[in-house]
DNA sequence: AGTGTCAATGAGCCAC
DNA sequence: GTGGCTCATTGACACT
């Protein structure tokens, strides 16, 4: 499932660099400042400061920068994600290029967003999955409802419907004709040798009509 | 000051 | 060995 990205049109694209201002925008108080990138399009100076990185990087203590992609770096990268959640090397390079960026960054974007799309899918799951359970919760419930009202109409002793007197009599009074093996009522008439039925006759069964005998 | 966001890093795994 | 990935984590920054 792709995840929307956030649609934006502005263009700024700013990078915070320890000791350096240039940014209108940000609080004269803010002890990190900010290059404008997009007025540094020179490649050697780009590359320039990134060298410089490096080689502070590897002399023990680098002032980590923190880059804010701009609004338009975002949505390219946004673009190009929905066409595909990986880049190979030349679409990297080629991408890099055109939102000045290092392809490692580009590469790090990815990365990042696979792993943004992945926890807003697992969460969306999640949310999905408590509905879920407590449809299932709900339903339990209904069911456990429907159990106990069968239960307690089963405690009562099983009546039936007499066919002749057409009034309820215990089940345990019926008793079948031997001959035309018809449901008869012990309660309707003198008892008889015949078979007596027992009470585990299903009343719906004996409630049929049993004009014979 | 506390907190959320997100670029960046490093470890570990896998395929080639 | 290399390169690419995921995952957990860090740290800078913005926002309240």
């Amino acid at each position: 499932m792709a995840v929307l990205p956030s649609s934006s049109s502005s263009l700024e694209l700013t990078i915070s660099v320890p000791g350096f201002a240039s940014s209108p925008t940000l609080l004269p108080s803010s002890s990190v400042k900010e290059l404008d990138i997009n007025q540094v399009p020179l490649e050697e100076d780009w590359m320039a400061s990134n060298m410089e990185d490096e080689e502070e990087s590897s002399n023990g203590e680098p002032p980590r920068k923190k880059l804010r992609l701009t609004k338009e770096q975002s949505r390219l990268l946004e673009e190009s994600f929905r066409q595909n959640h990986t880049l190979n090397p030349k679409q990297k390079e080629s991408l890099a290029m055109q939102l000045k960026l290092r392809p490692r960054q580009v590469e790090v974007w990815f990365q990042n967003r696979r792993a943004r799309s992945k926890l807003k899918q697992t969460e969306m799951e999640c949310e999905y999955l408590k509905r879920w359970f407590g449809s299932l919760t709900e339903q339990n419930r209904r069911l456990q409802r429907e159990v106990e009202e069968l239960r307690a109409i089963k405690v009562g002793p099983p009546t039936v419907i007499s066919p002749h007197s057409c009034e309820p009599l215990p089940a345990s009074t019926l008793s079948m004709c031997p001959r035309c093996e018809r449901v008869t009522s012990t309660a309707d008439k003198p008892p008889s040798a015949a078979a007596t039925l027992s009470a585990k006759v299903p009343p719906t069964q004996s409630r049929q009509p049993s004009a014979a005998c």
